[in-house]
RNA sequence: GCCCCCAUCGUCUAGAGGCCUAGGACGCCACCCUUUCAAGGUGGAGAUCACCGGUUCGAAUCCGGUUGGGGGCACCA
């Protein structure tokens, strides 16, 4: 067994286009990049793409798209649009290179190390319900290891066409987990596993082993998912004569039943975390933290900052729910922590096109300290599109009256509001000195300010998510305001006298 | 069923024998600030460190067992 510590370090990520870019891939490949930067090593990125019917361009669109969008670059990897391949280990995806894997299951057929077999899944399904039933472990029986060449030939005969398996030794295998330690398995127990389908497409198990050597992986860093794979990978490995690399199990992201993070149960995609306006940034935080800490009380990283805090060391075991609300609450600190310019910038997507560049950048500082997600900016700034009629719509007189007030006070403070409005000119429009007036008028009336506020509130901007008041009504002007002014008054007159 | 991994506030975590009557953050509650919503500030509730036993002068930290949780056991990855 060769030493693998005196090789330079080369790790990677190798996710599998049978769906878009999944949080617990994203964390994987977050982990294997700050690995990397932080040991001067080498990143790669390859496609396992062999399972041809599952596997999509435009899930390895999106998977490309999301890792970059998140901050996390390779050094080789696919070729794209039209490219070609970065890095000399190539190809890249692994639906390119079948002919090698090909080459590899003969050399094991010829050493012995692997056998055909021409179980059908039928036979195979019935042997496994059999061991069920016997309340035995499902494995694999080993038939087709006693077959006769008559058996061979006759099953030929049928029109069956062989899988490959490989046998595995009967021994104990031991390793040094990067993050568990020593780890140890009974290869006794495991069946004779396939690693060639009967169609020639080559599983998994296999692919991964050849390619991590071929690639010249010195460090295999995975989901804990992996572990009790990883004594049939290092058994093909001896099998195969491979160099074996150091294994990193690290602890998978949870539902919030502490079940494996599933699509069933949570948002997974990143692509959806991306549409809702998260920032990379914050996912990228929030993602490093999900089993790994610094050590310290701080708690806000960058990319480059992890790149040179990360080791392995500070990884946990123990898995970790994902937690909605921290997301959230990180999101916020970072969209605080833009200025008004790069708000506005990252805003544009999310706001209608009816709004010019010049509105984004004045509505972006009004709802910076309340924004959670960027997609929420289209709430919170709908009322400055929708037309009066409809945002008249959004509102009922429950809105507009508030608790222990009755239709006619709120008629009063949205008229006082309206009056007060209806003195200034457009030139003296301007939310200090609407404010001021509002405020004057609330202590004539001898109001509490929430009283007076809340019929405004909901007049103006009919918005249960709020934007600030005044800041609202400037950026809505004053025809506008005055307009839902007087509609919010009809609304509560009508009702207000039925009620 | 078999094998493997794991176990500190609801959640993410600090903690690698005495600094811990267990610290921070999120969430929650209260107050302050703002005569609006947030943001911010201050304070609070919240963990007998899963349980039992051992080692030790001393254990959240080391060892064993129990319980609980999770993962794997495909002609998926």
């Amino acid at each position: 067994m060769s030493d693998t510590s005196e090789r330079p370090i080369r790790v990677r990520m190798a996710p599998s286009p049978t769906g878009p870019l999944h949080i617990g891939t994203a964390r994987t490949s977050l982990y294997n990049y700050l690995f990397a930067r932080h040991h001067g090593g080498t990143y790669v990125l390859r496609v396992e793409d062999t399972d041809a019917a599952r596997s999509t361009v435009e899930h390895e669109r999106d998977i490309i798209d999301n890792l970059h969008w998140l901050g996390i670059s390779w050094d080789e990897g696919p070729q794209v649009a039209g490219g070609e391949d970065i890095g000399s280990f190539g190809p890249y995806r692994q639906s390119q290179r079948m002919e090698l894997y090909a080459a590899e299951a003969s050399r094991l057929l010829e050493a012995g190390h692997a056998y055909h077999c021409w179980c059908t899944p039928e036979e195979l399904e019935a042997v496994r319900r059999q061991q069920e039933a016997n309340r035995e472990a499902p494995r694999y029986n080993g038939r087709c290891l006693r077959l006769t060449d008559a058996d061979r030939q006759q099953f030929a005969a049928e029109g069956r066409r062989p899988a490959v398996r490989f046998r595995v030794p009967a021994e104990t295998i031991r390793f040094d987990d990067l993050i568990r330690g020593e780890v140890e398995f009974d290869n006794s127990l495991l069946g004779d596993f396939v690693i060639v389908r009967a169609d020639g497409v080559p599983l998994y198990h296999f692919v991964v082993v050849i390619d991590d050597e071929k690639m010249g992986i010195t460090h295999v860093i995975r989901g804990e998912d992996h572990l009790s794979n990883t004594p049939k990978h290092i058994a093909l490995i001896r099998a195969l004569g491979y160099a074996e690399p150091r294994f990193g199990h690290i602890p998978l992201i949870l539902n919030p039943d502490r079940s494996k993070m599933s699509k069933r149960k949570s948002q997974t995609a990143i692509t959806a975390f991306r549409e809702q306006g998260y920032l990379p940034e914050a996912l990228v935080n929030f993602l490093a933290f999900l089993g790994w800490s610094p050590g310290t009380e701080e708690e806000i990283f960058t990319l480059d900052e992890l790149s040179q805090r990360f080791d392995l060391d500070h990884v946990h075991k123990a898995g970790a729910v994902f937690d909605q609300d921290r997301l959230d609450h990180l999101n916020g600190v970072y969209i605080r922590s833009l200025t008004d310019e790069q708000l506005a910038l990252r805003l544009r997507p999310f706001l209608p096109d009816a709004l010019d560049d010049e509105a984004v950048l004045r509505v972006a500082p009004l709802i910076k300290e309340r924004l959670v997600r960027l997609a929420d900016a289209a709430e919170l700034t709908a009322f400055l599109t929708e037309s009066d009629g409809e945002v008249a719509a959004l509102y009922g007189v429950d809105q507009l009256v508030p608790k222990g007030r009755t239709p006619a006070d709120a008629a009063t403070a949205l008229r006082v509001a309206r009056d007060t409005l209806a003195e200034l000119d457009d030139r003296d429009f301007a939310a200090d000195v609407l404010e001021s007036r509002s405020r004057n008028a609330a202590d004539g009336l001898g109001w509490k300010a929430g009283d007076f506020f809340r019929p405004l509130r909901a007049a103006v901007t009919g918005r249960r998510v709020s934007p600030p008041l005044f800041g609202s009504m400037e950026l809505l002007g004053r025809g506008r305001v005055l307009a839902r002014l007087d509609a919010a008054l009809d609304k509560v007159a009508t009702n207000g006298a039925n009620a």
